[in-house]
DNA sequence: CTATCGTACTATGTCTGTCGTAGTATAAAA
DNA sequence: TTTTATACTACGACAGACATAGTACGATAG
C-alpha cells in the first residue's frame, strides 16, 4: 500500500490549500492539481475533501469566494485568502514544526530499538 | 493557543504507544507518563484516547493484554506488542517520513512567501 | 450527431479517532 | 477522614475525511 493515510493528513489539508492561496486566488480544480504536483504525485486530495474544506474555511473566515469567468467562458468559484487565514496558516506552520519535533521522538528509522530475543516472549 | 491539535496527532497516538512497547510491556498510566516526558512535556495524551487506543489495537492484533500484580499489590493491565504490531509500527514510521516530506512542501517558515510589506500589518 | 472526457462543482450520509464528562475502585498520604 | 495518585470503564458528541452519486457544460473523437 504505502501512501499517506487520511488520519495523518487530517488537519493539514487546510494548511496546504491556504499555502497555495498565499500568492494569488485560485479554485478547486487548480488547487487539486497543484497539491498533486507539489507533493510529487505523492498526495492527491479527494474532491469532497477539498470542497468541504473550502466551505469550512470560508465559514471560518480564512478564505473568501468570488465567482469569475474563466478563459473558456465557464464560471468558476475562486477563493482568496484573508488576513485571518494568513494568521491561521502561520499558526499551523508553527504547530507543524512542533508536531514534527514531538512525533519524531517516537519514530525509529528501522522500526526497532535495542531488542533482544527474549523480550518477545515470556511472562508468567 | 499553542500545542498540538488532536487532528494532527490523530493516527499517531497508536504509533507513539507502540514505540514505547517495543522494548517491554507496559500499562496505561506509565505510557501516558512516558509520552509526556519523552515529548518534553509538549504532548499529553488524554486518558480516554489512550485506553481506547489499547482496545482498538488489541482488536487489530497489534498488542496483547495480560493482567499482573504490581509491586503495590494492585492489579494492572499490561500490554505487549505483537509481531503484527511491530510491522504496523515500521509501516507507520515510513509513512511518517513520507508525510513529513510532503507536508513540508506546503510549509513556509515564516508563514509567508514573496509578500510585500503592506500585506503584513502595521502596528508601527 | 453522439459519446466520451475533462472540468467544475453540490448533496448526503457513513466512518473513525479524539475528547468531554462521569463514574468506579484502591492504596497511600495528609 | 478527606484528598491525592493510580488505574481504569462507559457513553455520547464532534468533526474531518471519504464513498457514492448526480449535475452541468465545453471540447474532442468517432
Amino acid at each position: 500500500m504505502s501512501g499517506i493515510s487520511s488520519d495523518v493528513i487530517r488537519g493539514y489539508n487546510d494548511t496546504m490549500i491556504l499555502y497555495l492561496l498565499l500568492d494569488r486566488p485560485s479554485y478547486g480544480y487548480e488547487i487539486s492539481k497543484m497539491i498533486r504536483s507539489l507533493s510529487g504525485e505523492k498526495y492527491v486530495i479527494k474532491e469532497t475533501t477539498l470542497y468541504s474544506a473550502f466551505t469550512r474555511m470560508e465559514k471560518n473566515g480564512f478564505i473568501m469566494s468570488f465567482s469569475q469567468l474563466a478563459e473558456n467562458g465557464k464560471r468558476r468559484t475562486y477563493y482568496r485568502i484573508t488576513e485571518s487565514g494568513r494568521r491561521y496558516y502561520r499558526d499551523k506552520c508553527e504547530e507543524w514544526l512542533l508536531t514534527q519535533e514531538v512525533i519524531s521522538k517516537f519514530i525509529s528509522p528501522k522500526g526497532q530499538r535495542s531488542l533482544t530475543e527474549r523480550d518477545v516472549t515470556g511472562s508468567s
